[in-house]
DNA sequence: TATGAATGAGTTTTCATTCAT
DNA sequence: GATGAATGAAAACTCATTCAT
């Protein structure tokens, strides 16, 4: 049901996309309506119903499009880099700057994972972001670099520390990334080594 | 304005709240409706108004109650102890062992850091949490045992470890307490070591 | 099913009609909730409805004890005075004094004109009143006093000076009663002659 | 914040005024509800809504577009006759024309002036009437046509004596204007003369 | 494609009244 | 007589979605 679009139309749709994404991050999901959102971009309500089936339809894309640039980005940084702990801090490194320059996609995630229907699509994405960390923290054990515990844990601490500062010091203090990155790399780093 | 309430009165209060938090919990706090809560409990809509005087206010009331009930376990965890790093150590485990026991409450947490009208509260409470790690962060510096790095972005990593693993392991996957404990604290504290 | 009520009990049922026209007359009947009325007073709901029926027939209680009350002030001030003009100019004097005494009751009919249930009871009132006038006014006529028009209609002119004087310079401006009763009496003693 | 609206819009919108104006004047605004207005147009209840932000805000667009029609109605009818009284006279005349117009515009205004949050704006269209007729009193006081009393108690008896007389023998007994403004013209002439 | 208009189910909230103690 | 608790119908209002033009 995709629809052929022009290039107008391609155009009008991401603006709709950004605009959606700007103002639930800003206000909420639920306290943002169409209406505010059409409203802001000064058209009528037609146009988003003839870009989205439904609101919550864009939403999810918004999801999977956060998801997908950010792995992307992660895998552009890591290359074919051979040493495994390098990888993990290129990912940090990469991610960190994504967040900086989406801020408004972090918001959307924290909450999606808040509300039964979207929950599994975060749920999803998790494992996918940790399935990948895994693998190189994995390499790291076996070269004796990294401690010798469930690798699982170790991602999902890295994510944690990674977010957690980037919410903090990045999108609450807008502190410089590489200044964050470096601290999230340096904590991180430690907590792994075994 | 607080109304005067009788023990049965004080009861179905606590019962309200208690509901709402599981349903907001497993739902998300928009998808519950009130109506949702007093049908849950059998009892008509006039009950939620007479001991709440809206849907916001008893979220911002479970969001505080939360934040103090975690906190003040965390204290008693921590008691006198004298050693700044086992500090930290009782106090991962004891946040960690709050959160398994009171699982609804780390989504709504979660929710309202993404509504404008709830973020104030969320901010709110985490600069106390900070704060308080804090305290003992700069203890272990001086005392030679932590790294000598800003403590505010220590503590904030070692929160972001301990909120993870407990979602991840706890919440997601059921795992025995005292074992993602055991990982967070030796994530947390090689990450924090000099 | 009029309740038999002890001295103190005649006393609290006082007390609540009093409360309850105050609170009437300031705010206006709907804005008024008998939780309100009795919160205002400091007892419990079922006080309320252990001396009324409902709000509605306390409202209408009100009204017509005002109706009364009034008549019996300009009966008394009327007394058996032999000069229908006289009469007419008595009348207005104890009404505009009635009205300085019992402010909150000037809303309320003002009200309960504007509603289906009441306004038989406003409109029997104001046939009662203007009823009471004519009679004067007719005398007035026969003894060449008062211009010989239609009765009725010099009737409700004379209340309608007195009771708009009343409200804009007793109520609204809290003027001394005798230069504003002074000023209806000149006024519509004019506009009666002949 | 004032919608665009069509054609077709403007005329919803004049149709929801005046219907919600009949069903107010006929059983009182609190018992008519939207949901009533709305029906008796066979309309859904959001239409209400696209054209007015709250039942509220209707009703004082209702009151304030009363008093500038009336007040507009009187100033035609007045022109530039230079004869003070004979103003007076026009504008009594115009009102109560006016009144036989547009009956439920009566209690509407009735009803507001009793309660809080609408008698502020009664009031200052009251005002604005007072005003009215005191210039033109004042006239009369100086060509010496007018008794030398305060033109403003003056301007209430006057429209006093128009207001009860519309509200008796127009709305209520739905007598011929002529007939009721000659007699509101006879009786406030009398009653202003020196 | 796009707009303003319309829908109506669903939400929060109020409040007169009744009940249990 | 009196209280706090409970009821539930009804109110105002919202908003995702659809429609007519």
């Amino acid at each position: 049901m995709t629809r052929k679009l022009t290039q107008r139309g391609r155009d009008r749709r991401l603006q709709i996309l950004r605009e959606a994404a700007r103002l639930f991050s800003e206000r909420g999901y639920h306290p943002t309506s169409v209406a505010d959102i059409v409203a802001s971009l000064k058209v009528g309500k037609g146009v988003f119903y003839w870009y989205f089936p439904s609101k919550e339809e864009l939403f999810v894309e918004l999801l999977r499009g956060a998801h997908q640039d950010l792995r992307r980005r992660q895998q552009a940084a890591i290359g074919d880099e051979p040493d495994p702990v390098r990888r993990i801090e290129l990912g940090i490194r990469a991610s960190m700057a994504w967040f900086h320059e989406h801020r408004s996609s972090f918001n959307l995630v924290q909450f999606a994972a808040t509300e039964e229907r979207f929950a599994p699509v975060v749920r999803h994405n998790r494992e996918v972001a940790i399935a990948d960390a895994v693998r190189h923290i994995k390499d790291g054990i076996v070269e004796g670099r990294i401690a010798d515990q469930d690798p699982g844990v170790l991602a999902e601490a890295v994510v944690g520390v990674t977010e957690r500062l980037a919410q903090a010091y990045l999108l609450e203090r807008d502190e410089p990334v590489d200044q964050v990155a470096d601290a999230a790399v340096a904590f991180c780093l430690r907590g792994l080594m075994g």
